[in-house]
Formats: C-alpha cells, sequence, structure tokens
DNA sequence: TTATATACATAAGAAAGTTGGGTATTATTT
DNA sequence: AAATAATACCCAACTTTCTTATGTATATAA
C-alpha cells in the first residue's frame, strides 16, 4: 500500500478475500482491482503484492498457473481447500478486530449501527 | 497485545483518543482502559505501549508529569496543542482507511449502513 | 523515441509489533 | 510465612510486514 500505511496484515485477507470472489486473478490485477474498489485510494505496491503472494502459495494457501497472453506472461493464483478455509479464519479475524477497534474509538459505536 | 496481530499502526491512534477523551493517563490504565472496552480481546504488551508513548513525547505530542501515588511512581501522559491536531488527523486516517476496507471485503458495504 | 502501461521479480532498510527479560512495591492467596 | 498475582515502569533481541528502489521484458501512446 502506498500512502496508507496502517493495520499491516491485512494484505493478505485482501488478496484471499479477492481470489474467493474471483476464482483466479494475476497480481498485476489485484493491484488494479484494489485501486478501483477504493477510488484510487490504497494502492497496492509491488514491493508488498508479489512477496505476499509467494508466502500464500509456500504456506499451501495458493496455487499457481502460468499463462501466456499476447507474449506476455501471467501468473494466475487461485485459492487451495485450505486456501478457502483460510477467507473465512482472517475475515472474521479481521471483522473483529474493526468492531474492537470502534468500541476503543467510538464508545457510541455498537455494531450495526452506522 | 497479545493474540492479535493485526494492530500495527493503530496503536498511536489508540493512545491519543484514549488521552483525548480521558485528559491525563498513565501507561498501565491505558492498558487496562482497552482490556476493558475490548472485553478482554485486545490487550496492548507493554513492549508495544511504553516505546509508542516515548515516540510520542518525543514527536512533542505527549507531555508527561510524575506523580507518586502509595509510594508507586506513576507516569501521567497528556496531549500537547500539536498532540490535539494529531488526534483528529490519525481518526480520519484511520476511519478512511476502514472504509476502504470494507469496500474493498465487503462489496455490499456502503458507509453509514451497518 | 520517450514515456506510460502491462507484468513479473528481488533486496535493503524502516516501522511496529512480539517475546522475554529486569526492577520494585502492594495485595491476595495458599 | 511464602508464593503468586497485580500494579507500575523499562529495555533489548527478534520477527513480520511494509516502503523504496531497482531490474527485466513487451506493447502502446504521445
Amino acid at each position: 500500500m502506498s500512502n496508507n500505511n496502517l493495520i499491516k496484515g491485512s494484505l493478505q485477507t485482501i488478496i484471499l478475500k479477492l481470489l474467493e470472489e474471483n476464482d483466479k486473478m494475476y497480481g498485476y490485477e489485484i493491484t488494479q482491482r484494489v485501486k478501483e474498489l477504493t477510488e484510487g485510494e490504497i494502492k497496492i505496491t509491488e514491493g508488498a503484492l508479489y512477496p505476499a503472494l509467494h508466502k500464500l502459495e509456500a504456506e499451501g494457501m495458493l496455487t499457481t498457473e502460468i499463462q501466456q497472453v499476447d507474449n506476455r506472461v501471467r501468473k494466475y493464483y487461485s485459492l487451495t481447500k485450505n486456501g478457502h478455509k483460510e477467507v473465512s479464519a482472517k475475515m472474521s479475524e479481521l471483522q473483529s478486530f474493526v468492531g474492537n477497534l470502534q468500541r476503543i474509538l467510538d464508545p457510541e459505536w455498537k455494531p450495526g449501527l452506522a
């Protein structure tokens, strides 16, 4: 992420969730999708993304498949069985963390209310 | 923080916000307040807290005042003028980041709705 | 032809945590 | 009485995760 330096550790969750929704994505595509979804506010840097993808692959969460498109090599990633399980785990971890953050930072906050 | 490894980057904001609400707090008190507010789910470790407090003080966001309470030394922290400004900055940074996170992870999500 | 976009990758360094230790007093349990 | 837990501060080694900078290569637009 470029300008934002907040909540280290959420990149893995982002990658896993996007792959759950899209079944198959390549690195560059992920950076563009995140940029789109946040209207340019979050930019995933390649220096952060590729190591994260390699780590998730090494941990058995992702598998890769190389495709040739117009003389350009693309490395497609998709979730493994363990990867699918991990998505739910990471998602609820993150949601509960964000909930706790709200409880600390906004005492008025109640879950399910704005 | 103990079980959670997601907090990176938000600790400073937590400290600043709690001090804005409470005017004057000492380190141990902050750990207890966070534990209370999150029902034990987030535990700030001393190894994270004290360096963060010292850094914020060095940056001119906090001032300290030592008090003796029952033969025990307490180091009270409070916001400086710059510290007060920084609270709003950090808060909106964090809120916008959480908003972007939601946009990525939950495509159904709209601000102001649950 | 020079810059931008696409597409991958690595490596040095910074930042912010965790883990584990240390010191000291007071309160509670066994 | 002794051991443990709670209160209250601190530091240092290590790890993880990111930023910044760099490298390679092809395709397209100015």
